[in-house]
RNA sequence: GAGCCCGUAGCUCAGGUGGUUAGAGCGCCAGGUUGUGGCCCUGGAGGCCGGGGGUUCAAGUCCCCUCGGGCUCCCCA
């Protein structure tokens, strides 16, 4: 086929007309729900300074080391954003959200920008939805959080799924368990993987989620960090389990989970489903108690979650699950000859004032075509104007789904239409 | 960063061992119905066979390069 000249860039997609269908209706499920939790929409820029993202996440993550999209303008150095925690705290702090009192609930809704080889559920534009409670350090924030996050994929009947939950403690205890872990894999230290010895010095925690095989037994004999968890983490960690449980959610432990983002403190947690193939992480998150102070804000608990939105939609597909409504318009206005036309025109916002929607043919074509058009559209009715119709004032209103026709005076089809319509 | 697979109409795909005007279904447009959609019938538009180079009398088909896409590893949403 003959290529176009411009296109998108690698790994960014455009989202069709058909497709934004179903994004509009998650979307709108998203806020919904998240009104009916009494959280609060926050929209970001989509660039930030380098320097926030490098901070947040640490220097050493995947995402900052190899995934961002960087520019510099002037002095200043820019990312788009990879992630939307780093920058709500950022917001958070920058516009002093905690004068507002209380704790916190934000969530938002966006795209994310991360440089890496696309591939089925991973692409350098996706898109998340998530949300963040700031200022509380109550079990039950973590568990509203996880609520939450079940919740908007029950309401979409994505139920086969599975909660990984995890505690990494505090950075004391997280520091113990990094010495014991280091002291644990030393001897093997020249039969580890390429990617675990370098991670051996530099972050001895991701060395757990490697998934290379020669790894594994090392892995699987190494010391587990629930061991290692103060005691104020072990009771924050059962509150949640408890909570979870009141709530009806079921998990699964595994003292392996670590998340990619430096921030994250006490509970880990990832919603996993097997509709996703390799990439099967639907959402995931966690608490990140020290990472307001970290930027510059005063000490201030915090949890939350990010989902993919893609990925919801793959799962949807697997699972047969239909988004969004079919297309559709109220009224089609065909027209014959110029006078109709004209008619029609200025009698489209009759329609559009009572609240339903109208539309007509612009390309001048005949009858046959413009029917065939207003099938296409959904019509639920066609409204059929022709020199007898403008001189009777008794036009035909055609019962596009029923094949039925009536005769009838503009007000009296605006009445039927309106009326259907409410 | 590494590996594997694939590029023929808007879409899904046919095109044995190279052979003359490159096909189908769906979609699109028009006609059959001088004022009536979905079904049916007929016709039409639409392809530098991703691009470049090579081999050959002859390349969609074989070789090389390149661009684009998909999947996988790593890691994440």
């Amino acid at each position: 086929m003959a290529q176009p000249i411009y296109t998108t860039h690698h790994g960014m997609v455009d989202i069709l007309p058909d497709e934004v269908r179903k994004w509009q209706f998650l979307e709108n499920l998203i806020r919904e729900e998240a009104e009916k939790f009494n959280f609060e929409e926050i929209r970001t820029p989509i660039m930030e300074k380098t320097e926030l993202i490098v901070r947040g996440l640490g220097q050493m993550t995947d995402i900052v080391s190899k995934e961002i999209f960087s520019f510099s303008r002037g002095e200043d150095n820019y990312v788009l954003r990879p992630e939307l925690t780093a920058p709500v705290v950022r917001a958070f702090v920058e516009n002093r959200l905690d004068q507002r009192g209380g704790s916190q609930k934000l969530y938002y809704i966006g795209p994310m920008f991360r440089a890496e080889r696309p591939q089925k559920g991973r692409q350098r534009q996706f898109h998340q939805f998530g949300l963040e409670i700031m200022g509380s350090s109550d079990a039950l924030a973590d568990a509203e959080v996880i609520a939450f996050m079940i919740h908007i994929y029950h309401k979409i009947g994505i139920t086969n799924t599975t909660l990984k939950l995890n505690s990494i403690g505090d950075p004391e205890s997280r520091d113990q368990y990094k010495r014991a872990l280091k002291a644990h894999l030393k001897p093997d230290l020249e039969k580890l993987s390429e990617v675990s010895k370098k991670r051996y010095e530099n972050n001895p925690l991701r060395i757990l989620d490697s998934k290379e095989e020669e790894d594994r037994p090392f892995i699987e004999t190494a010391p587990v960090i629930t061991e290692f968890l103060s005691e104020k983490s072990v009771k924050h960690y059962n509150k949640v389990k408890e909570y979870l449980g009141d709530l009806g959610i079921t998990y699964e432990e595994d003292p392996y989970l670590v998340r990619g983002m430096d921030y994250y403190t006490e509970t880990a947690f990832e919603l996993i489903s097997p509709d996703l193939g390799a990439q099967d992480a639907l959402a995931g998150g966690g608490r990140y108690d020290l990472l307001v102070e970290e930027i510059g804000g005063l000490p201030t608990p915090a949890v939350g979650f990010a989902a993919g939105m893609e990925r919801l939609f793959i799962a949807c597909e697997e699972l047969g699950i239909r988004l969004g409504s079919e297309k559709k318009v109220d009224v089609y206005i065909v027209t014959l000859g110029d006078a109709a036309r004209k008619w029609g025109l200025t009698q489209l916002s009759k329609f559009r004032e009572k609240g339903a929607s109208a539309t007509m043919d612009y390309m001048g074509r005949s009858m046959k075509a413009q029917m065939k058009d207003a099938n296409r559209e959904n019509a639920r009715f066609a409204v059929i104007v022709g020199e007898n119709e403008l001189n009777t004032r008794q036009f035909t209103l055609r019962n596009m789904a029923a094949s039925e026709e009536n005769s009838l005076t503009l007000d009296a089809i605006l009445q039927k239409i309106t009326g259907h319509h409410t």
